[in-house]
RNA sequence: GGUCGCGUAGCUCAGCUGGUUAGAGCGCUGGUCUCACAUACCAGAGGUCCGGGGUUCGAGUCCCUGCGCGACCA
């Protein structure tokens, strides 16, 4: 009736199915009126999806990310909370409009030739027919999400999120128009936020260019800069008001070389006396610094960049840019007046500069400071919260050091510029009326008509800053602005949110802000920063660079559960996943052979099971369970405790603060690994299955079988979030199931008892074992010869163990072994001893090489004596004694009396056997 | 320039509040196709815990310093 398992685990054949019958199930849909927050029994447990753009393919960044996010909220789930991790996808302003432009220019187009209508509505139509494949390819690692609640950040229910996120921010007097300096991307053609303008360390030149002083040709003022070029745009030069050097020349005017004009020379701070000269150009409309001091003085900012990134006189400069530099790019234009000062003789030195440059974050052109009109959040009212948060303990990041970056991105946070003059995206709801000029107008609801004049009015030009959607997420995928959203109440605040560190900015700490603004408290207790995916130089995977692995290849080759296997066991808390692109074999290995193992566990079990289900270990007699029994049901209870402080806790325990205990605690994925890996491989399959051949014929066989699939349900459990569909599969063959029970909502385990003595007992007969496994090597007794061994306690209890488990030590050690006095009469045999100084005895008549077997002891007796002289020293030093830990010393005690038992009967084998 | 992190076996990393003979996987060596598994089993080799100084009864772990990497921010 039950059918046997297939000799090899094939995933390419099992998964996808075994995927489509949870789904089909609904394991992985969450109800709201279960939870707790509705009058349900169950805590819910949450987590938003990082929204990959909706024009993404799965790379190796996402199958790290999802995989941890898969195992936390699998594990929450067995735990039985009542989990839900929400999917979806970004619209991606910048990204995808990059997308459509470069197909565009493929064609010989650009968004200007389609217009604005009909560039939006081909985006529209791409996304739609290709867009969202990422989300396919979650399910084929696994991913537990809730596929009823797929979110997307310009759907029209997040779209309305938007809206009113935007409304009531201005209504608040946190949203406001400004005009000042930001950040410019010449080739996407819109500014960026602080954060989208990425640094990056360059190679530079210093030019130093001399300014000669109006009136007075013989002296000139030197300034240093970067950015020759911008020197078109100069209106001032600027020294320290406590510079001696120049306090007499502050309040002329200097001659601006190539322009010709005539530029003040002012005093203010913000000049550096010890960088260069001390003589700072002022560039109010190119530079964020130098807009500062202009503000500060009243100058004028002529504009002598254009949006392209072309020298031309914009607004305030005429007469700046001259015929031959004009429509000349930047850089281009940098060489041009450099060859210029050199020839008129002002340039008076050059010197190559290490300095970070801007770059977009999206194309990596190099950014233009640039004036120009944009909104922006104003940030400090809403960061207060945030870190409020933090610092009562409701929030906390792990790993902990990211806590201070957090920190301090929050209390030196700057105004968000919102705007970008892009067409993919939210447009701004803000709408003018030419015809009256009155205030803009700024709505939740289309505006149609003037509310002055009745007049026409029009929208503005620009979009939303992507991230202005993601960072209501957590809110607007469960229904904000709806306050009253079932899903808002059952299920914000969530739980944990996880991510790479490279956003935190960007998005987790906005997260946190717009959490406290919208709903008054923080989004979640818990953002979990893991590593990047690098290849052996430990360089980022990137599809660009070449050394990317695709995820997918992997499920392929391997199966995602080696595929997930292999990530979580590799991720350390924060650390780096390294990962061999050109050796799929290497870095996959440990995955795939975990997963083998563990199918071929299930194999033996199943073949070993008869037609009957395996009795439950609870209808047992406790006193029929033998050592091997009670041991491995100990190593169980162990490994079930090492896996739950690896994760837990799940969620603050304390009135929702996390107490210092566990403020830094759980989470510890590759400990969760790590632990139920040991159990399954090292304990069950190494030591325990193979303990249980002998019995499983005779007539305790119902007892082993009994345990063994109690043992291998809990090592599956506990190894599900990590490989979920081997061990589903396995789980539902090793017992009969219901339609609609799997093992993706079975419970988590729970310890047993305390560990009991027949359980330590075992100990020794995997002690025995050991030592006469290593006498077969060391003589290179064939695998498949019997040998015979006789076994002594050095104890009476020792020697019961020993005496009772011997026809079991035998089967483990291929020997047929025999109760036995150790101190013998010394023929020619191997030897060894146990830890508590119990003895095994392998008579090899022929083959003993007595002088070998003599070294093989004396070696053996020399380490203990130098571990019995190194604590006999430790404990003859009074300041040890007096001062350490009680506990400590008497451990050292009780060691050293071990060591001395050892040491007596190695001894006592050394003399009968060596002649002393 | 500021802040932070890292340096432990050939490779990738564990080692929590200082306390047994510093661990794992991969790789390596020797032996085995033993009736679940050669994607495996058994046995084994391999470490001046980056250098130097200090605190301590005791340091891979704490402090200082040097060297070498890396990240984030300006």
């Amino acid at each position: 009736m039950r059918a046997d398992l297939a000799p090899q685990y094939d995933p390419s054949r099992l998964d996808a199915a075994q995927y489509a019958r949870w789904k089909a199930a609904g394991v992985f849909t969450a109800h709201a009126d279960r939870t707790t927050r509705l009058g349900g029994s169950r805590v819910p447990f949450v987590m938003v999806i990082p929204p990959p753009n909706v024009t993404a393919v799965l790379h190796m960044g996402h199958g790290l990310n999802d995989t941890v996010q898969d195992v936390i909220v699998r594990w929450r789930r067995m735990a039985g909370d009542e989990a839900l991790w929400v999917p979806g996808t970004d619209h991606a302003g910048i990204a995808t409009q990059n997308v459509i432009e470069r197909q565009l220019a493929q064609e010989g187009l650009t968004r200007f030739d389609l217009g604005r209508d009909a560039f939006v509505d081909r985006t529209t139509k791409f996304v739609a027919e290709t867009g969202g494949v990422i989300l396919e390819q979650l399910e084929a690692i696994g991913a537990s999400c809730d596929w009823t609640r797929t979110a997307y950040t310009f759907s029209p229910e997040l779209s309305r999120a938007v809206r009113e996120a935007f409304v009531r921010l201005y209504e608040a007097g946190l949203i406001y128009k400004g005009h000042r300096v930001i950040h410019w991307c010449p080739r996407c053609l819109t500014s960026l936020s602080d954060e989208e303008a990425e640094f990056a360390d360059e190679r530079g030149e210093l030019y130093q260019i001399a300014y000669p002083v109006a009136g007075s040709p013989s002296r000139s003022l030197v300034v240093a800069t970067t950015r020759p070029e911008t020197m078109l745009g100069d209106v001032a030069v600027a020294v320290h008001p406590d510079d001696d050097r120049y306090r007499d020349l502050v309040g002329r005017r200097v001659v601006l070389p190539i322009v010709g004009i005539e530029i003040p020379v002012i005093a203010d701070p913000y000049a550096d006396p010890a960088f260069g000269t001390g003589v700072v150009k002022i560039t109010p409309a190119h530079d964020a610094n130098d807009f500062e001091v202009g503000v500060r003085h009243g100058l004028p900012m002529p504009v002598v960049i254009d949006e392209v990134g072309a020298m031309r006189e914009g607004p305030d400069a005429h007469g700046r840019v001259s015929e031959s530099l004009r429509g000349l790019d930047r850089f281009d234009a940098r060489a041009r007046i450099v060859a210029l000062l050199r020839a008129s003789g002002q340039l008076v030195n050059v010197e190559p500069h290490q300095h970070a440059v801007r770059h977009c974050y999206r194309c990596d052109t190099v950014v233009e400071p640039r004036l120009s009109d944009q909104w922006f959040v104003r940030m400090a009212p809403l960061a207060k919260p945030a870190l409020e948060a933090l610092r009562a303990g409701r929030l906390r990041v792990l790993p902990e050091r990211w806590e201070a970056v957090y920190v301090n991105w929050m209390e030196n946070i700057r105004d968000w510029n919102i705007s970008r003059q892009l067409w993919w995206g939210h447009r701004i709801p803000v709408w003018y009326c030419d015809a009256c000029g009155g205030e803009p107008i700024v709505s939740r609801d289309e505006v149609t008509a003037c509310v002055q004049c009745g007049g026409a009015v029009r929208q503005d030009d620009d979009v939303l800053d992507t991230w202005f959607s993601s960072w209501l997420w957590p809110l607007s995928t469960l229904g904000w602005p709806d306050e009253n959203a079932r899903d808002l109440t059952a299920f914000y605040p969530t739980d944990v949110l996880v991510t790479a560190p490279e956003i935190l900015f960007f998005w987790v700490a906005r997260m946190v802000m717009a959490g406290h603004f919208f709903m008054g408290r923080e989004p979640f207790h818990t953002v979990y920063l893991h590593g990047t995916v690098r290849d052996m130089r430990h360089v980022k995977m990137s599809k660009s660079l070449g050394n990317g692995i695709d995820p997918l290849d992997v499920v392929r080759l391997y199966g995602a559960d080696a595929l997930r296997y292999t990530v979580i066991a590799g991720l350390g808390l924060g650390t780096d996943v390294m990962l061999d692109p050109t050796n799929l074999e290497q870095s996959f290995a440990p995955g795939r052979n975990f997963v083998t193992k563990l199918w071929n566990i299930g194999r033996f079990i199943l073949q070993n099971l008869g037609d009957a289900p395996a009795p439950a270990l609870a209808d047992i007699d406790p006193a029929r369970l033998t050592r091997a029994d009670a041991w491995i049901l100990a190593r169980l209870d162990a490994a079930i405790a090492e896996c739950d402080s690896a994760l837990g806790p799940a969620r603050p325990t304390h009135d929702g603060r996390w107490t210092s205990g566990e403020l830094y605690a759980g989470l510890r994925l590759s400990e969760l690994v790590e632990s139920a890996r040991r159990f399954a491989w090292s304990e069950l399959a190494d030591w325990y299955v193979e303990s249980t051949k002998p019995r499983l014929g005779g007539p305790d066989a119902d007892v082993a079988r009994a345990v063994l699939v109690h043992a291998f349900d809990a090592a599956l459990r506990l190894l599900h979030p990590v490989v979920p569909f081997i061990t589903e599969t396995l789980w539902q063959a090793i017992a009969p199931r219901a339609a609609d029970e799997f093992l993706a909502r079975a419970a988590w385990p729970k310890r047993r008892a305390p560990e009991g003595d027949a359980a330590r007992e075992f100990e020794l007969v995997r002690e025995a074992v050991g030592a006469i496994r290593q006498i077969r090597a060391e003589y290179n007794i064939a695998p498949g010869a019997r040998v015979a061994a006789l076994v002594g306690g050095a104890e009476q209890r020792a020697g019961r163990v020993l005496a009772d488990e011997a026809p079991l030590i035998g089967h483990l050690a291929r020997a047929d072994v025999s109760p036995g006095d150790g101190t013998g009469d010394g023929g020619a045999a191997a030897h060894a001893v146990l830890s508590d100084g119990s003895h095994v005895r392998v008579p090899l008549a022929g083959t003993i090489d007595l002088g070998k077997e003599c070294g093989r002891l004396r070696g053996e007796l020399e380490q203990l004596a130098t571990l019995r002289a190194g604590i006999e020293q430790r404990l003859r030093n009074e300041r040890f004694v007096t001062r350490a830990k009680p506990e400590v010393v008497a451990g050292e005690r009780r060691r050293l009396e071990e060591l001395t038992t050892r040491a007596a009967q190695l001894t006592a084998k050394v003399q009968t056997l060596c002649g002393g």
